[in-house]
DNA sequence: TTCAGAATGTAACATTTGTTACACATCGAT
DNA sequence: ATCGATGTGTAACAAATGTTACATTCTGAA
């Protein structure tokens, strides 16, 4: 378990001997989960520090309605909501379900308040946790709002160019993607193949291919 | 000024000897500005903290279009963009600008960072600070994701409903309100004008009467 | 390999929102 | 009180997106 915290952004920094120690000075436990388990709802409280092991979890956004805009996954060795253990509104933002079996570490908040206390460096780490969750945050809603599909789909596209490559990796289906905009998945699938037609991308079966740079580039600068 | 700091949630705690001698350890400037004045724009780098002592900021997101949304309005004593002075992409995430002369405290980061080791109290005020920005951008993508205007106008409403009375009142105007919705002016009004044909609500100068809670509800809940 | 389930392309149509334009009301400064 | 700037109600039309439905392709497990 050392390795995997050692390579956490929490205990960045920290020696296997010194997380040993500091892990040790407070309770903690291991909890496992299976596939499609949901392990917080959204509204509940907030109580304990968590941390991912092992496995793949999903954090999505779930409206009156019943549907959901898929906020980002998280996977080891990341804190599970750090910007909601502290603050005025505790609560969880996000229905956490798993992708895939796996296990969390689990600390009460009072005691993973004292761990922060014993060491200088998981305190700093935290707070570049806590802030990096924000800008998440922010540029989340940056992208929601941009008012069309196009301009979210450009965006995406251009955010996720691999370096010195015309090419876009996708790791998401059409539908996955549909979520993540918050879009029908039958607009999206319209959208690109507006613009397959105008010859700015080649849409492939994992993977996007950039025709147009510049063309791309103007459906955000217009 | 220490009075004004004294009240200001950084400080919360101490009294105004303790922040005194906090302040006077690092180095610091106080600086004037004036209506409409430009303070950041966005994407520029966060150098230093800056805390809001007379006056009013506003923070509004600009898309590539030259639109803009108005993400929120800045009060004394606050501190402006708290989470964005850490973390892994410290830039500004909107266009800063004043609503009327004023002035602000500013210090550099790294004399910051030197204020919160020097005090516990206020290392753990910034850090309920920071997770409550996170808390509030959250709440800001919640009401993004609604999708249509009924949707977003009756969850604004529902969350400004004065205490024990069927009242909102109405601190913006249709048009920043609008813009706050990031949707068209026009379109707001009419959303307006449908849910003033269907009795549900009674839209007055400054306030709106709830005329039938229960279908106000509704509309999040079909 | 075969088959079922999932993902994708596509079309027709409905719904929502944006755009533009204009009349009118409101408010504050002179 | 008057004027101009700003906000508000409303309408007609355009544009974008959602909904539903169906055919086709892909994919992984038996």
């Amino acid at each position: 378990m050392f390795e995997i915290l050692k390579s956490s952004p929490l205990f960045k920094g920290l020696d296997n001997q010194e997380i040993n120690l500091l892990i040790n000075r407070v309770f903690y436990r291991i909890r496992q989960f299976s596939d499609k388990e949901v392990l917080a709802f959204s509204g509940e409280r907030v109580e304990r520090a968590m941390l991912l092991l092992e496995g793949k979890l999903q954090g999505e956004m779930v409206d009156y309605a019943g549907g959901s805009l898929k906020i980002e996954e998280i996977d080891p060795p990341q804190m599970v909501a750090p910007a909601f253990l502290y603050g005025p509104q505790s609560f969880f933002p996000v229905n956490l379900s798993a992708l895939c079996d796996g296990k969390i570490l689990i600390i009460a908040r009072n005691d993973f308040t004292q761990l922060l206390a014993n060491d200088h460096r998981v305190l700093n780490n935290y707070l570049n946790i806590v802030s990096g969750r924000a800008q998440f945050l922010s540029r989340k809603i940056t992208f929601l709002s941009f008012k069309t599909i196009r301009e979210k789909l450009a965006f995406y596209l251009l955010n996720h160019l691999k370096q010195d490559t015309m090419l876009v990796i996708l790791n998401q289906s059409q539908k996955g993607m549909a979520d993540i905009f918050g879009v029908a998945r039958p607009s999206l699938a319209r959208t690109i193949g507006e613009m397959e037609e105008e010859q700015i991308i080649r849409w492939e079966k994992n993977q996007v291919v950039i025709l147009n740079l510049k063309n791309l580039r103007a459906i955000l600068g217009k």
